[in-house]
DNA sequence: CGCAGCCTTGACCATTATCAACGCTGGTGG
DNA sequence: CCACCAGCGTTGATAATGGTCAAGGCTGCG
């Protein structure tokens, strides 16, 4: 009953590229320390499936059937509450783990937010393959406390941060945001509707558009489409996010 | 970087049991598939330390040295904001796991509760452990597994729950206070103070007290003393807890 | 061209935070 | 033994952040 997320690479920021397409298809491919043979093995084991916008990959309350493993688009990764509040718990990307558990059951819903595929894995297979690839399990072990960590500073901003925060927050931690190199091209893709960022921060769509908005017209960003922006502000960003570090 | 709770035993609740004082004292006691051989060269490997209440035992962006396990007593586990806003992200009792981490650096601070007992391993030997014990891994790859689980549904109760629904549920997932076996006495413990219960639920104190005076004069609870209550209609406050499932 | 879906903006409202005062309890020292 | 004090909890009055409701704009697609 989790999700697991590629860890970066390098020093401990949340960076993520996309994965390349040549290696992308193949499960685990993320796997450095996994040798060819393994990869192989585990590539005859894995079941494969292409994503639709909006297909639903596991519904929280399923029978607990299959490993998932992330080979392209991206995912996301979400709890509901009866009468209809959602709150999402991450997204999702190539490389990256989904329905591992040791309840019989799923613990939350996932489904494509962009095109994509993953490899999936039966249950059975999984436990056999992680018992006989003692590496794989180490990896598992990283990535689910890497993601404990990413859940525990989400917790923070969920129960502690006013609005301005979380936004500023979320913007900090885009893909290619990296405040270390100031960024490349300086855009940054948005994956996501204003409605799952605010199922993300925990905020409504319209204070998540009020504060964009103001965002804006204090120069801390630029947005060139909806889903295309450009810090312009780094720092300022940042220390509006808080500063959690 | 994360801290890990004993899995429950049976089904899927989150009961807990204060562990008992005679197994308390050695660690991994409560892994229960190691063998004795097993539990004594982890026994031989272990630093003891006792805890008086508000002892530190680690904190966030410290070197992550060690790796925990609780013997006894109780640990908050938290995060906090520069400007001093904190958020707890989990209390930990006997038999849990504290301090595993891939990155050099703990993640959260975290303080004895109430007095009690750890063992500690250092960085190094726990690699080495776990290298050498197997079992060791997939264990705490399960409790990894489900402690994220549990971020999850915190998630969902700081993102979208009300006040209300948050003390409700808090209320609900007591331990003790599982709804299945309606409980044996009646009576709960509450080992944290209202400050406590308010950053762990993402509130304020004053808003914390309001409720549980709202729930007693509802006659949904009733409070013996400041840290001991009856939950008088379990159905009710699992109404109002939002009833996730 | 028109419609659907998403986003933005505004007006208003509600929940929860903040500020403040007071009560209870347990420990300490006179 | 009592009085005082500190720490914690409760309660009330007020404020503010963010939610709700509503209207209108933009974009892309049929």
């Amino acid at each position: 009953m989790l999700e697991l997320k590629t860890l970066p690479e390098g020093c401990g920021s949340r960076r993520r590229t996309t994965a390349c397409d040549t290696c992308g298809a193949r499960p685990f491919s993320v796997c450095a320390s996994l040798d060819d043979a393994e990869l192989a093995r585990l590539d005859a084991m894995a079941e494969r499936q292409t994503l639709a916008v909006g297909d639903v990959l596991l519904r929280e309350g399923d029978p607990a059937s299959h490993v998932f493993n992330i080979t392209g688009g991206s995912v996301r990764v979400y709890k509901l509450l009866p009468d209809g509040r959602r709150q999402i718990t991450g997204f999702l990307y190539a490389g990256d783990f989904l329905g591992l558990t040791t309840g019989d059951r799923y613990a939350f819903s996932a489904e494509a937010m962009e095109a994509g595929s993953i490899c999936r894995f039966r249950k059975a297979d999984y436990r056999r393959l992680i018992q006989e690839t003692p590496a794989l399990e180490a990896i598992l072990l990283d990535r689910a406390n890497h993601e404990l960590a990413a859940a525990q500073t989400q917790m923070l901003l969920l129960g502690r941060k006013t609005a301005l925060e979380r936004v500023a927050t979320f913007l900090t931690d885009l893909p290619g945001a990296d405040r270390m190199r100031p960024t490349s091209t300086g855009v940054l893709h948005l994956p996501m509707t204003r409605g799952e960022m605010a199922d993300y921060l925990g905020l409504t769509i319209e204070t998540v558009s009020r504060v964009m908005t103001r965002l804006k017209t204090e120069g801390v960003i630029r947005l060139t489409s909806l889903s295309d922006l450009t810090i312009l502000r780094p720092q300022r960003l940042q220390a509006l996010a808080g500063g959690e570090g």
